[in-house]
DNA sequence: ATAGGGTTAG
């Protein structure tokens, strides 16, 4: 890149015959050699040198810009030319200010476009004509651009790619399968086009369908495929795909591929196939980009491996405000407060601007740990210095904060002061926080405003029976179960994984489906005798169901993570570390019951719930049982 | 014209 600027340069100074000196014509060359590198700031550098650009040199650059999406660039340059008068914009000028209006999403000025464009006689220009299809869908018109589709003499297989596109982002991928199945000719657009487009309506199977019944794919293929696994909370099977695309695939993962699989790893816990891919991307000499390196430090975040993820941040080149945000939520998530507020403060020294999200991996550290008071400066520096408005979640997390720590006055006030309206999760909060500290008067009043707000709301009857059952009201707990089933509220099951030779195994609640269940069962029999013996009594206050004693115990001793725990247990050898990620939250049987495992087995177990990580060992948990 | 990353609460 250096070079190419450097021989600009020299064209630009030195005296060259005359067919070459023309800086126009070596501008043109080098704004889309820049633009081949994804570099189109150095396109806008070497456009701004030139004294006298010509039409093509502008169209070279707002070509440039607008296929890297920089739509507000294309605009600006627009203006400039328009201003300029002595340069008339011709067709491949408007085709890239139309895809900036479309990317923009403003429609006064892509219908102005519009008018020029007709009033030009460019309007029936097939690159035009495309760009006004896929900017009219953009605006939400597929009628608008469906008629300007079927006014088209001439079409190419981008006019029809951009009418399946444009009906899959309206959402009508009945529509776009009706274009894609009338198609003469498709191209591996079209189809990754209309893959994605049922993966993202949710419907895999349709999706897997047509990708099976592919002649030949390329790795964007692949990847939509993968993503849409990877959306879909589908992460076992995104990983299985993965690996089938390096068998059997022919082509080479690119950044999209790992970053997918990443967050599939980071979701499942995968640490091997995670590891494997870091090592992959050493082996391969790749850049790791913003992209790719947010996803592995994530994913090593997410897989217990805080130290790992803050390497893999040392080593990218370049940071955002996400780098950022990963690790300090990252840290939070371990337990580690301080060094997520010290982590924050370096992020502040390195001049990058935290965001709202920033601000919930700080909040939460702060709540992980329970530094009340710090996590209350926090919340003021965000709205105070940084002028970012508190969202719901942001009061979540300070109520909860307060809530935990015995200050239910502070944290209702905090409720009422709010200027978004809480909702239930907030309200979940402060129940959680009456709970524990045995307010019930102020837990019926925080009950009540829980139905209030949403009388269906699943997780809120899942709590309400749970605070019925803790406070032993099991009539309630059960009246409120029948409710649920009554209003056909479905409530998440709980679902952990653990991988054991670079496999992933899924376990619900009592699931006999894997194929060493007897051997596991024995085993969690065998576990419980012992921790028994060893103190370990089984807090069944939350099993709402009106059953007996030892029932209950029966349910609770085959939660998910125990099942996953027990599996891991007996299928890695003696010592090893046990790591299981589970979907909900720990529940506070399990939690005391992991302590004893940790002991009598002499195993370090890290759980991670859907908040945070659980380290557990000899009979220690390094929340500290403050979660 | 097609594919991709981060937070919280239960």
């Amino acid at each position: 890149m250096a070079q190419l600027l450097q021989l600009h340069a020299r064209v630009l100074t030195d005296p060259l015959p005359p067919s070459i000196l023309d800086p126009n014509l070596a501008a043109v060359k080098l704004i889309s050699a820049c633009s081949a590198l994804a570099k189109p700031q150095h396109a806008t550098l070497v456009f701004s040198t030139l004294p006298n650009p010509n039409l093509f040199a502008c169209n070279a650059l707002l070509q440039a810009l607008a296929l890297h999406r920089l739509f507000s660039h294309v605009r600006h340059y627009f203006i400039l030319l328009l201003r300029s008068q002595t340069l008339i914009p011709d067709e491949f000028t408007f085709t890239s200010v139309i895809k900036a209006c479309a990317g923009l999403a403003v429609f006064s000025d892509g219908e102005q476009c519009h008018g020029l464009v007709t009033k030009r006689g460019f309007d029936s220009n097939l690159f035009v004509r495309n760009s006004l299809v896929d900017m009219y869908f953009k605006f939400g018109l597929p009628n608008v651009a469906r008629l300007l589709f079927d006014e088209m003499t001439v079409r190419d297989i981008v006019s029809w790619n951009t009418l399946v596109a444009g009906y899959c982002s309206c959402g009508d991928v009945r529509a776009a399968r009706g274009v894609f199945d009338q198609m003469e000719e498709k191209n591996f657009v079209s189809w990754s086009t209309m893959i994605a487009g049922y993966a993202r309506s949710g419907d895999l199977v349709v999706a897997r369908e047509l990708f099976d019944g592919m002649p030949e794919r390329n790795v964007v293929c692949w990847n939509a495929m993968i993503a849409g696994y990877s959306q879909n909370e589908k992460f076992s099977e995104a990983i299985e795909l993965f690996r089938q695309m390096l068998r059997f695939g022919g082509v080479a993962p690119n950044d999209v591929s790992l970053v997918s699989v990443l967050s599939a790893c980071a979701h499942l816990g995968a640490l091997d196939l995670g590891r494997w891919i870091d090592g992959f991307i050493k082996r391969r000499a790749m850049e790791l980009s913003l992209f790719v390196g947010n996803a592995l430090s994530d994913m090593y975040a997410k897989c217990g491996c805080i130290a790992d993820a803050r390497q893999v941040f040392d080593r990218m080149r370049e940071r955002d405000v996400i780098s950022w945000s990963i690790l300090i939520s990252g840290l939070a998530m371990h337990g580690h407060a301080d060094g997520a507020i010290s982590a924050f403060n370096e992020m502040l020294e390195h001049e990058v601007k935290p965001n709202d999200i920033t601000f919930m991996g700080v909040l939460s550290a702060c709540t992980h740990a329970g530094l009340v008071d710090k996590g209350l400066e926090f919340f003021h520096l965000m709205k105070d210095k940084f002028a970012i408005v508190p969202k719901v979640e942001h009061y979540g997390c300070v109520v909860d904060l307060l809530s935990r720590a015995g200050r239910l006055d502070e944290a209702e006030n905090l409720i009422s002061s709010m200027e978004v309206t809480p909702n239930v999760i907030v309200w979940g909060a402060l129940l959680g926080g009456c709970r524990i500290y045995k307010d019930i008067a102020r837990g019926e009043r925080v009950v009540s405003h829980i139905l209030e707000l949403d009388p269906d709301h699943s997780g809120s009857y899942v709590y309400l029976a749970n605070v019925y059952a803790s406070l032993g009201r099991l009539d309630d707990a059960a009246s409120c179960r029948l409710k649920m089933r009554d209003n056909q509220v479905v409530k998440t099951p709980g679902c952990s994984w653990i991988e054991v030779n670079n496999r992933v195994y899924e376990f619900f609640m009592g699931d006999r489906y894997h194929p060493e269940s007897d051997r596991i069962y024995a085993f969690i029999r065998e576990l419980g005798m012992k921790m028994k013996l060893a103190g370990y009594v089984p807090d069944t206050s939350l099993v709402s169901q009106n059953i007996d004693e030892e029932e209950k115990e029966n349910v609770l001793s085959l939660h998910s993570e125990k099942l996953a725990v027990a599996f891991g247990i007996i299928s890695t050898e003696e010592g090893a570390m046990i790591r299981v990620v589970k979907n909900l939250r720990v529940c506070n049987d399990c939690h005391v019951a992991m302590k004893f495992i940790s002991k009598i087995v002499s195993r370090e177990i890290v759980l991670r719930d859907r908040s945070r990580f659980h380290h557990f060992k000899e009979g220690k948990c390094s929340c500290k049982d403050y979660w």
